[in-house]
RNA sequence: CGGGGCGUAGCGCAGCCUGGUAGCGCAUCUGCUUUGGGAGCAGAGGGCCGGGGGUUCGAAUCCCUCCGCCCCGACCA
């Protein structure tokens, strides 16, 4: 039986100044989590006994699909220097030395591991597929830690790697962690919605996400309110409205136009009277691309390329699409004297026409991309890659050519819904992602040399699938969903506990009796029950009892005497009485039909 | 990494500009009263004022430096 008297909940009247969202706010005040360094958390009572039950749906629906693994977190260089991410993953990983110098690195994922216990031990289809999970801590040394538990440099990840010897077999184990994820999410009480993402410039050929919508995440999810299209704007995409071609002048052929000032799509596009749709804009960036794994260095040299986009003036340029389009690394604007090197002009004033483009991405010279939306249009303005000077009449393909066309630009809210005859417009909310799966194909298992033998005898590489979910963040996202001014309440499933008896008044001997009984009763009905027993006021348990996400809260106090005890519901903030003798059946029947509504979402 | 802000008791803050050896509210401990929505009264404990260096007779306060934390940005020239 947990007494609160003796239980280490230490909540806050305030929430400390630096909580700026709603769950690190409660976090903190309820006494889940305490903070220990930027991004580093230490998990106290509350906060553990939570994401314990979730790490049990999360293995318990994983089970039956896969089975348990658990690799070490800390790891050593080898593995990542042949995957060619000992470079790859940058800044976000830890790294640290042994005393005899030995470079390793903290786990921040598991893809290199799990792939070498594959190499090593898979030989033949037939011990095909296998789907191997792990629910462990990750290290990422996040640029920027926020909100909490939203962003954060250390977390538990429930991570699944899946090996199968063909593409129907990697959509079966796809499919499997589908439905696993969903399983998983219902039963933690999340309105979740699933969307379309980018796979990644390496490799992948599917993968979605499983996001929550909340104000406080960092993923911008476009979704169609009249059909099922929803997608991360990473990946979204839109119909577009045809633009009123403009009439040509003079002899239809490019003009030059001193137009001084006009830096800006906004100046331009008062300047010649025009939309902004009409007028081409530039983004101009250097794209680092990573030289890849060599067996005497670890790694080639990473190399830097010139890379201008043009897209209309009204668009923005989607980084994730571009680096997808050129299979580039990262990005980063040009500064003036890269402009004046690969295009020979000033910012503002930059455009397509008279470029020297290379025939493939990332060559010597400049990658010149196009967005799609730019095709087909005619008689455009854009900068003459001199000061003071812009071109009209401008028709893509006649007057300048380009490396690749490609859908390099994010969607606007209120553009048209991409899915074939469905005429919604689109609208764009804010959501964290709790979950992600995706075909990974054979980026590891080829460079890492996984094979094994077919029914024919012959030698294949076997093809992966990997699959992700935030264990924190399910409790994080499940607050964010469900707060008010005092407090938070949590499902059932993952609530610390379920119910909270409260006795008013622990100095009456009779009241502590009967709430000393019924706190056993309950835990005798299987129901997970925390007895508020402290010698405090009342309105102080009731204040912790709201604040501390716990759905239920029993009230025995002045009404004892005659047989009755009020059961609070946290969500609806509704109290019935109801008879001492029946209240343990009533609470177990909210508790089953509140299971049962997120079951039949 | 760029910009901004902050660092004083467990939490929230004042004091800093204009140097004189630290204060308020909540929390904690003791006692009495109280006991259904964060009680009242009385008393008490708790601070290398983030670290280091400097200026000064004297530094929380001024200067230098380091560290830590938070927020915004790190695509539209």
């Amino acid at each position: 039986m947990h007494r609160w008297s003796k239980l280490f909940i230490p909540t806050l009247r305030e929430a400390p100044a630096d909580a700026e969202v709603a769950s690190h706010k409660f976090l903190l005040r309820a006494g889940y989590i305490r903070q220990l360094g930027a991004g580093i958390y230490n998990y106290l009572f509350l906060g553990q006994r939570s994401l314990n039950k979730i790490i049990a749906i999360v293995r318990d629906e994983m089970d039956k699909i896969g089975q348990e693994f658990l690799l070490p977190g800390i790891l050593p260089k080898d593995p990542w220097v042949e995957s060619g991410r000992w470079t790859g993953m940058g800044d976000n990983m830890f790294r640290l030395q042994d005393r005899k110098g030995a470079e390793l690195c903290l786990g921040m994922t598991h893809e290199e591991i799990m792939t070498g216990i594959a190499r090593n031990e898979l030989r033949s289809y037939k011990q095909l597929p296998q789907i191997w999970y792990q629910i462990q801590t990750k290290y990422r040394d996040e640029p920027r830690p926020k909100s909490g538990l939203l962003r954060v440099r250390q977390f538990t990840m429930k991570d699944s790697y899946s090996f199968d010897l063909n593409a129907a077999g990697l959509d079966t184990s796809y499919k499997l962690h589908d439905q696993a994820y969903r399983n998983i999410f219902t039963r933690s009480g999340l309105k979740f919605v699933v969307v379309d993402a980018d796979s990644g410039a390496m490799g992948g050929s599917q993968s979605q996400e499983f996001m929550v919508y909340t104000d406080a995440g960092e993923d911008l999810i476009v979704s169609c309110p009249v059909c099922r299209y929803a997608a991360n704007l990473e990946k979204a995409t839109s119909k577009l409205e045809p633009v009123t071609e403009m009439e040509p002048t003079g002899d239809g052929m490019p003009e030059l136009v001193h137009t001084p000032g006009c830096a800006s799509i906004a100046d331009v596009a008062a300047f010649f009277k025009i939309s902004p749709a009409s007028d081409i804009k530039c983004v101009a960036y250097m794209a680092l691309k990573h030289g890849g794994p060599d067996s005497k260095s670890g790694s080639k040299p990473d190399t830097w390329h010139g890379v201008a986009t043009f897209l209309r003036g009204d668009h923005q340029v989607n980084e994730t699409k571009l680096l997808g389009a050129i299979g580039a690394a990262e990005l980063r604007t040009m500064q003036a004297d890269e402009l004046e090197k690969y295009l020979h002009g000033p910012a503002g004033y930059l455009g397509p026409v008279g470029l020297q483009h290379d025939a493939k991405p990332l060559g010597d010279g400049l990658t010149v991309i196009v967005d799609k939306s730019l095709e087909g249009r005619k008689n455009l303005v854009c900068g003459a890659n001199k000061l003071d000077y812009h071109l009209r009449n401008v028709t893509p393909g006649r007057d300048f050519t380009w490396t690749l066309s490609a859908d390099i630009r994010s969607v606007n809210e209120g553009e048209a819904c991409p899915v074939d005859d469905c005429d919604g417009k689109l609208v764009v909310g804010k959501a964290v992602e709790v979950g992600h799966i995706f075909k990974l194909g054979d980026r590891y298992t080829a460079s890492m040399g996984a094979r094994v033998l077919d029914e024919n005898g012959k030698e294949v590489t076997p093809i992966m699938g990997c699959y992700g979910i935030g264990i924190e963040r399910i409790l994080t996202a499940a607050i964010e969903q469900s707060n008010d001014a005092n407090g938070f309440w949590l499902p059932s499933t993952i609530a610390p506990f379920q119910v909270v008896v409260t006795v008013t008044n622990i100095g009456d001997a009779a009241l502590k009796e009967t709430g000393e009984k019924l706190a056993v009763a309950l835990e005798d009905a299987g129901i997970d029950v925390v007895l508020d027993d402290r010698d405090e006021r009342a309105g102080v348990k009731f204040k912790d009892a709201d604040l501390v996400g716990i759905p239920y809260r029993i009230n025995v106090g002045k009404k004892a005497a005659s047989g009755l005890v009020e059961l609070v519901s946290r969500a609806k903030a509704q109290s019935t009485d109801v008879a001492l003798d029946a209240v343990v059946h009533e609470v177990k029947a909210r508790i089953q039909e509140e299971q049962l509504l997120l079951k039949a979402d």
